[in-house]
DNA sequence: AGCACGCCGACT
DNA sequence: GTCGGCGTGCTC
């Protein structure tokens, strides 16, 4: 970076968090007398009308705008950029890979508060305790003070220091009690934490013993830190992945180095954030959406200023500067979580790979599962491949079963054959586990008499029946209204719910297990907050006999009592026109199998089918998800599709659907030069597979090459002359590199 | 993205 | 005669 001399003749080239490609030059702020002042420093600017936070991209000596035209930077926010160059480096790639705006990419690396100029500094919570004298006070001498008797006795019931939002959980309005209890001398501020920051021993437990797999995962992985290299670590459910992570990290923590590990979402952390707290004694950080920004921006800091050795966040937690990185974890790397659906359409697991480059450190990828992209990657020896295929310990792997249910009698979605196996597993005093991919009661009410169905107005998708709350929902908008009992095109015909959904399934479940305990895991059920982990909890006590829900139920969670998962409808994932539906489905088999038999008690799977002769299900069954991934990846190679080519999808929505055809038809005509002699085909534009939602007409146009960089040769150029296209104003329009889903 | 400027309908 | 609808154009 230029040495700042004597004046202010100098330019401040920064990035703006605006969607434009360009970058804005200013004066050099007054008082700036000197040097240091690095690229991604953060900037207050006068922007427009308002002023803006904006960050250093580059300080040059002159500038293309006339200089009568330039502002001055009103104020350097940091003394010292929060960002390395590395950093920046890595945010200047994905900027350009995912074409994406510069500002709004670095942007995205910082957390809220940061990015609108706060100070950068750790703002720790406040947390109170129990005096001595508060643990011994009786609290039914406060029986006419409510709300001091019900705090003081959570204070007792938890034994622990509360947090301001912890407080705040408990109830909105905590302060007026906590302020009495304090007067009263029965609570404190707690002593500040007092968690060891380097400990004589970083780990706590013993270390489990490792098999052989795992023994030379762990091996070669210690011998690549220090340099940059991919790890795909395919292990089954419960063949000790993160045991393997344990002790890697562990070997990390020794060099002084930090590890980010990142993880899909926020449903499976708590269990593997309470065995990171169990083995190291080392300072641990959380990145996710359901803490506070303060929360956030405080993991970001002490990640940043190197305080905190470990962090544990999801996608967004990426881009958090690592002091002395050592290594990236990412586990379930298959999981489409990681590829962000809007904005800045990065995929956390590329972008980690791109930045373990840039460090020169080791990238763990994780899965039972992986990708096929991943899987290509080993193939062509950009990965290296380390396999657990034993399941840990005695555990014993679960039986896949086919139940072929053509023209059986079905009690809602259940066979007999299948409620026969619920309850002999229920009268072994075991767990059974139902999978529906669909929550409502039934995905769609039809009038009987004239064949009316209510469908959503704003969206091409019909109306879910949510009978718990009488309403009906479009689950594709906001959009619900109450339950109707009449036909409103016939007004005499019966509405009749059609196809099943989670509630449905319930319901027949309750009739049939009238005194079992039954739970429903679902988006509906778990709304409120705490609620999943009040259930998980209920779960693992053993006080719940059957477990019914949709896709939540195959991410991480272990029920180790279960011994019967049921897949109610293999078959809704098999006709797909999306050519990822086959991995995917594979996907959910083997991870919700992995739910059972996880203790010495043998798991069975029962998959309900109309096609048990299907190739995907057979593969899956005689052999295993291996050789399904071969197989996959060979239909893929034969039809030219990813990982052997590259996509970008640009999408284009309007109110009006001539707006949005027309502007990729537009495009279409504009990239013709290009595409004649580049390897590019266009494919569309075409009506999205739902061509309407929440009231825009959605259109698509896919760019597909065996070569990825005339792919980006081909944006690079296009994307000025697109923006300038005057449909551009007209609609709403992305470009999504490497889409995980076509819709 | 915000925000202002700018030309056409229902109102004190 | 105005207030304000959101179309379009710009931000160094």
């Amino acid at each position: 970076m230029a040495k700042l001399g004597n004046g202010n003749n100098l330019i401040f080239r920064v990035a703006v968090s605006v969607p434009v490609y360009r970058l804005f030059d200013y004066l050099a702020p007054d008082n700036c007398g000197h040097d240091n002042i690095k690229a991604g420093t953060r900037l207050e600017i006068p922007f427009g009308k308002g002023k803006k936070i904006a960050f250093l991209v580059e300080i040059a000596s002159h500038s293309e705008i006339d200089i009568v035209k330039l502002k001055r930077v009103t104020r350097i926010l940091d003394e010292k950029s929060l960002l390395r160059a590395k950093d920046l480096r890595l945010l200047h790639w994905a900027s350009g890979y995912y074409h994406h705006p510069l500002g709004e990419v670095i942007s995205a690396a910082f957390p809220v508060a940061l990015r609108q100029g706060k100070p950068a500094v750790v703002q720790t919570e406040k947390y109170y305790s129990l005096t001595q004298w508060g643990q011994a006070t009786d609290s039914n001498q406060f029986n006419r003070a409510r709300k001091q008797k019900s705090l003081l006795e959570k204070f007792q019931q938890d034994q622990l220091p509360l947090s301001e939002t912890g407080l705040s959980d408990w109830n909105k309005n905590w302060r007026p009690a906590v302020r009495l209890l304090m007067d009263k001398q029965l609570i404190q501020i707690a002593q500040p934490d007092s968690r060891v920051k380097f400990a004589e021993s970083l780990v706590r437990e013993d270390v489990l013993q490792l098999n052989t797999q795992q023994q030379s995962a762990v091996d070669a992985i210690k011998e690549g830190l220090g340099l940059f290299g991919v790890f795909l670590l395919e292990g089954i459910t419960g063949s000790g992945k993160t045991e393997v992570y344990l002790q890697v990290i562990r070997s990390v923590l020794e060099r002084g180095q930090q590890v980010l590990i990142l993880l899909p979402e926020i449903t499976l952390t708590p269990q593997l954030e309470e065995r990171f707290r169990q083995r190291f004694a080392v300072s641990q950080c959380l990145s996710h959406s359901k803490l506070t920004d303060r929360e956030r921006q405080t993991a970001w800091l002490k990640m940043q200023q190197g305080e905190c050795s470990i962090l544990l966040g999801t996608r967004s937690a990426l881009f958090t500067p690592l002091r002395n990185p050592g290594l990236i974890i990412l586990d379930e790397e298959h999981d489409v979580s990681f590829k962000q659906q809007e904005g800045f359409r990065f995929s956390a697991r590329d972008v980690a790979v791109v930045r373990g480059k840039i460090l020169n450190i080791p990238v763990l990828l994780g899965s039972a599962t992986p990708s096929l992209e991943s899987l290509h990657n080993v193939d062509k020896k950009h990965y290296r491949l380390l396999h657990l295929p034993e399941r840990a310990g005695n555990a014993i792997e679960p039986v896949l079963q086919l139940l072929d249910i053509r023209n059986k009698q079905m009690q809602e979605g259940l066979s007999e054959q299948l409620i026969e196996e619920i309850k002999i597993t229920l009268a072994k005093n075991e767990q059974v586990l139902l999978f529906l991919n669909r929550r409502g009661f039934a995905p769609t009410l039809i009038c009987h008499g004239c064949g009316w169905a209510a469908r959503c107005l704003r969206c091409d998708a019909n109306l879910v029946i949510h009978y718990v709350d009488r309403m009906l929902r479009c689950h594709h908008c906001a959009r619900e209204q109450r339950l109707i009992n009449q036909c409103p095109a016939c007004k005499t015909g019966e509405l009749t719910p059609l196809g099943l959904g989670t509630e449905r399934v319930e319901k027949v479940l309750n009739e049939l297990f009238a005194d079992k305990s039954i739970i429903r895991l679902d988006r509906d059920s778990t709304q409120r907050k705490g609620s999943l982990e009040g259930y998980l909890k209920q779960i693992n006590e053993g006080k719940v006999d059957i477990i019914l829900g949709t896709q939540m139920l195959s991410k991480g969670h272990h029920f180790p009592n279960v011994t019967l998962v049921s897949i109610l409808d293999v078959d809704s994932g098999l006709f797909s026109i999306d050519f990822r539906a086959a991995e995917k489905l594979a996907q959910m088999i083997v991870q919700v199998s992995g739910r059972a038999g996880r203790a010495d008690k043998p798991g069975k799977v029962i998959m309900q089918t109309r096609k048990p002769e299907h190739p995907l299900l057979t593969t899956l069954l005689n052999q295993d998800y291996s050789s399904f991934a071969k197989a996959a990846l060979a239909e893929r190679k034969e039809a030219g599709l990813p990982p052997f080519s590259y996509q970008a999808l640009l999408r284009a929505q309007a109110v009006d659907a001539q707006m949005p055809l027309a502007f990729l038809q537009a495009i279409v005509e504009l990239v013709r030069p290009y595409n004649n002699k580049a390897h590019i085909q266009v494919l569309g534009p075409v009506a999205a597979p739902m061509a309407r939602r929440a009231g825009l007409y959605r259109f698509q146009l896919l760019f597909q090459s065996t070569k990825r960089r005339e792919l980006h040769k081909l944006f690079d150029e296009a994307l000025p002359e697109i923006e300038k296209l005057k449909y551009a104003k007209k609609v709403r329009w992305s470009l999504d590199v490497d889409p995980v889903d076509l819709y």
